[in-house]
DNA sequence: ACTTGCAGATGAATTTAACTCATCTATTAT
DNA sequence: ATAATAGATGAGTTAAATTCATCTGCAAGT
């Protein structure tokens, strides 16, 4: 009860007196003051004044045209200063992190989807600078946006952004490989992390009738690469749909007349629903359309 | 440069809205928020989406009826909670030096003076509570105001707020002594400051043509005391006239057919003229008015 | 399942406060 | 002296904050 009654007295002064007492304090004029707050010195000169009434004090010395602190006004702008800077800094942060999408994500996902669509990301958001980064260097700063892909029966069903099907692709303008007759190369992928399962490409096999073709594999640990050799024309890439999509749509990749199978992957975003930043969520949203077209 | 768009930055989110947000994260809900701020939960949340909207970000999640701090509601209500604490702190330091009037001055002054007058300011001005000390323990608090007895010479001249006029003065109603006849009592101060001149006895002897009397000195530390010998009715007193003017107008003390003599003595306060609260300067007009009445 | 109560959201209307403009004063510099 | 500058003052204007009426969505109690 008392407390309140503290928080009331305060009250009584407007904060926007205050920050035009400490701006005039930090600058020893009501001229700077209003310059620094895009305000005409009269209204400086009024805060000022009203403030000085309501607490009884004097916070400046007029001599005519110059002015100087009291002691009071000294004390007083030194804690209004300081508290002031204390919020500044702050907002400045949550500023930080709402005018900018920060998203940290694997290299094939960075190099196969986002990086090749930020510019149109951007161009359809122009509020918004869209920040991407790989690797471990995950600093868990909070305003960091996680694009993970892992194991969908590990994973909140709410954090997924997208599933991931599987198919194979060759370099564009390559003639439909006859599984039955060759060898085929054919570049997959065995996960840097252990606790995935493998690509499911014994399915995949199943599924379109070639259980028993005669397939050179050769693995990399990022889809990527597997990616990168098929355009290359050194062979097919058993890889997810979403990193090829762009690829085939532009004519450097072509899918084949298999049909692709569902996978165990996904991308998910950690805490999809508890973004802070509308910047976040309109991006989520955004690659949620891509992931989904 | 880059220093002023810091600030300019901040400024874009209204103090208020801030406010508001700081008390709805401290209490968890912008009902209690409202209360509070004496406002309606509507405004609480009128300000908290404005400033939602400003930063782009989301400080509170919205169950339904129930709302928690995001992640970066929390790393904000965390600094604007302190920042408006320290800013609240200083202005209750202020407003307490600007409610009232804290004087300390010497013994004789607060008894004969300020004490019998201080209902009659406090009557006067009922926004201002007058608060007198005296002793040593002057713990040089900026706020408090000190009223000195010095040598006039060694004082700044617009620091005096009364000068010191001597007489004598004996009980109310006794005959006005025979000076040249009989031996007379007088009371008469010999200040614990040994840097201060003697009361300007001589000089008053001479003026009134008194030199050759038999006069019996008992000397105090205070004239306080040789005041309250006199108005007792055991001698007459040798002091300024300043203390006395209330007891002579009561007719506790009255003065004879001397006249006055001017001393080196007056009152002062130091700095008078860069006291920084108005009550503070409507005590001080006041007590020159009583002083030169 | 259907009220009832509560916390908050939303949009329009209103009140309050902030701000500016024109004018004036006191001080400093020329 | 005179001009120029910083701030004070009061009335008028503009913009912001606040409320009111209304609506939504959840939770608890029939």
């Amino acid at each position: 009860m008392s407390q309140l009654w503290i928080w009331r007295l305060s009250l009584q002064v407007s904060l926007q007196a205050l920050k035009a007492f400490e701006s005039a304090a930090r600058h020893g004029s009501f001229k700077l003051a209003a310059e620094e707050l895009s305000l005409t010195p009269t209204a400086i000169s009024h805060h000022i004044s009203n403030l000085e009434s309501r607490l009884n004090v004097n916070l400046f010395h007029r001599q005519g045209r110059r002015t100087s602190l009291t002691g009071t006004g000294k004390r007083l702008a030194k804690a209004t200063s300081e508290g002031f800077r204390t919020i500044d800094g702050a907002l400045e942060e949550v500023m930080k992190a709402g005018s900018a999408v920060r998203v940290t994500t694997t290299s094939s996902f960075a190099a196969m989807v986002l990086i090749p669509s930020q510019h149109e990301f951007e161009q359809a958001n122009p509020d918004i600078s869209l920040e991407i980064s790989t690797g471990e260097s995950v600093d868990s700063q909070s305003y960091i946006i996680p694009i993970r892909f892992g194991d969908v029966s590990v994973t909140e069903d709410s954090d997924v952004i997208g599933s991931e099907p599987f198919n194979v692709f060759g370099a564009y303008g390559m003639t439909s490989p006859s599984w039955s007759n060759e060898p085929v190369t054919l570049f997959t992928t065995a996960w840097k992390n252990k606790s995935l399962p493998d690509p499911p490409l014994a399915a995949w096999l199943e599924t379109n009738g070639l259980d028993g073709s005669d397939i050179k594999l050769k693995k990399f640990d990022q889809e990527l690469f597997g990616i990168q050799q098929a355009m290359a024309g050194n062979g097919l890439v058993f890889c997810s749909t979403t990193l090829t999509n762009r690829l085939v749509k532009s004519k450097l990749l072509q899918r084949f007349k298999t049909r692709s199978v569902q996978s165990d992957f996904c991308y998910y975003v950690p805490n999809k629903d508890s973004l802070e930043t509308r910047s976040a969520a309109r991006f989520i949203n955004w690659i949620e359309g891509i992931l989904n077209q």
